[in-house]
DNA sequence: TCGTAATCGAGACGGTACGTCTCGTCTTGAT
DNA sequence: ATCAAGACGAGACGTACCGTCTCGATTACGA
């Protein structure tokens, strides 16, 4: 019987909702805005129109606070689905094409810099990082379904390839460099190459 | 020309090397112990029994000390050399072997962590990410030879396949996956692979 | 009576005299131990076992809590009365044997400090105050009777003279003066000196 | 020799006057407008221009920057020195009517008791406390002046004659008695009188 | 050889943010 | 209506560092 377990709830006001929200909005905004290393907990309750208490009582780090709003989706607003019209690396370079855009953008390239900062300090966002983009569900997803079409090698670490596209993406967005989207595209159409004789030519423009 | 006219009546006494390496060994030592978030110009001043303008005066940021640290190869004791037997895999591996040991270490995981949130915060530390763990200069260099070896398709992007294999270490290490090994050279070997007919499974071996 | 007639009407339970007395009690306590300064409400509800709102309820300010419990003999155990022996000077110093031993036991001066910064604080307790060491009550009594008696002088102001031994002893106990006692003792027996010829040096007994 | 005490100086800056002056003001400032109790550091800080540091620096306590004031005067302009006309009576009236116009000044009464409040937290306060208002100087003194010339009894306890007639005017500020200025008087001349027929002549001797 | 000028260790300074504590009010469900 | 519990906005606490500045001592030229 588990009737009893509602007697075992707590007495008393419960959390507010308007304040969990006030303050991931708020964070979400000056984490966008400012950055992470600016992003301080004073900033986000001022911000909030919240006491800093209130949002110590709830988070224990400036990283968890990060860690919601990814799972809230507060931080990107698009969908990182990944098509799948039967080619592989047409269908990866439609996601390219939804993740490119947001590094373009003005302080892209400062917004997932933030979020890797975020994620190397606190490991409450480490977690949700490569989710984040969608590499684990979709991307992931989609290459386990190119082994089922034959598009992939049976053994293709998929997992490992979505964390090779992702980290690459980190890597170019540390070095600041602005022009990595076409190096990009090459090197995903190098990973994902099907099998051919003398290693499958890569088409024509590519090999250049 | 009198760019240096400025320098040439200079009176007094020179920057002091003793200072310059007291600093950055300091930095060295407390950047490893403490990680960066911890790493303070006061805790670098007294730790190095220096002032705290002596620092200020010829560092404009926490990353350029990091990064003066990574040229003087403070941070990673070890050559992160890539042999060439002829072998493309076998070489690649060999320099995972180097690399995974520190990553493996107590606090191995951290203090890549650490490195990532350098470069994140600061581009000094940022320009010189790929390059500290010989990514750069030895990893691309030996790809570069295994495309001349026909290892590897003439078109394969080299720089990028190197920041690969670094992007996925980043993100594993940022997900605080400490078991990543095996899928790493599972990573690695499949991207390098070269085409056969069907373009899989993988050798035998590889295949388990 | 319509005295009572207040609380006839009214639904839900009536005020919780186990709440209040655990409130009082509680607030002694930590008063004692702890000091005016670091008394809170909340260590005072938590310590009682019960909720912050029924101390607000109930009473205003800290200072109501002390004054109550000052009304209630539970910050001073003992009783202040003055002796009537005929001698006043004697019976005078008796009181003084009642009250010194509480300031020179540990923490006895921290206590009436205590008293002496909630009384500052708070117009209730300063209400209280010369009223709480049987000052007004019983000192003033027996100096009164000692005009009567011939041993004081017609107009001797009794009250101000209460207080002027009070504001003594609390001025001693101010200035951290832990060895006050004899020229306390000197101070009320020059005070309370009855004129007689040669009026000093002041009488056989006292000079013992 | 101590020559090279010279050498034992530190280095570095030295303590900004400006900065102590700054903090002094503010502090006698808004403890005089604002009470003890309203009394903060952060206030301080703000009002004098100054980060908290500053004066976390130098002093310990907030009673420590009240018994500062008291020091430098910085709490009462006036001077409460006790003039010495042969009539002691008199000169004592005289320095009542230096203390009582204080008292009786909008927020005197509450000055008073702010500063009972400090001295009762901090000893700091308290040991400066019965000096601040010149008892233990000029008072005493005059008192002391008295017993020379036989308008008081050669026994007579002036320090604790100071501290009764002070510690009075703390009873009666604490109990908010805002009309007790003639009781104050009639106290003094009581606890001063010399020997007059119906409580005894003092001894011939004594008024020599 | 003696200024002159830059560097050095030390640390005070005005600030900002930290994470904790308590305030007094408000809300909840139980009695 | 009162109770225990405790969330809430507010704001002070005392600490840690920031980056700038000032100090006296210490070099190392150039006049």
């Amino acid at each position: 019987m588990n009737e009893h377990r509602a007697n075992e709830h707590r007495n008393g006001p419960v959390r507010s909702a308007a304040a969990r929200d006030a303050i991931l909005e708020a964070t979400a905004r000056l984490f966008q805005s400012e950055g992470y290393d600016h992003l301080t907990i004073e900033g986000i309750a001022k911000e909030a129109g919240v006491g800093k208490q209130t949002i110590y009582r709830w988070w224990p780090t400036r990283g968890a606070l990060i860690a919601d709003c990814l799972s809230d989706g507060r931080l990107f607003a698009v969908d990182f689905a990944v098509p799948d019209t039967g080619d592989l690396v047409a269908d990866v370079e439609q996601w390219l094409d939804t993740v490119i855009p947001i590094l373009d953008a003005p302080g892209g390239g400062a917004l997932l810099r933030s979020l890797v900062a975020a994620a190397a300090e606190d490991s409450a966002v480490g977690d949700h990082l490569s989710e984040s983009l969608g590499v684990e569900r979709h991307l992931s997803e989609r290459l386990t379904a190119g082994i089922r079409d034959g598009q992939l090698a049976p053994g293709a670490p998929v997992d490992e390839l979505g964390h090779a596209i992702l980290g690459t993406i980190i890597v170019q967005v540390l070095s600041r460099q602005d022009d990595a989207t076409d190096r990009l595209r090459q090197l995903v159409r190098f990973m994902l190459r099907s099998g051919s004789p003398q290693n499958g030519p890569l088409s024509p423009t590519d090999a250049k």
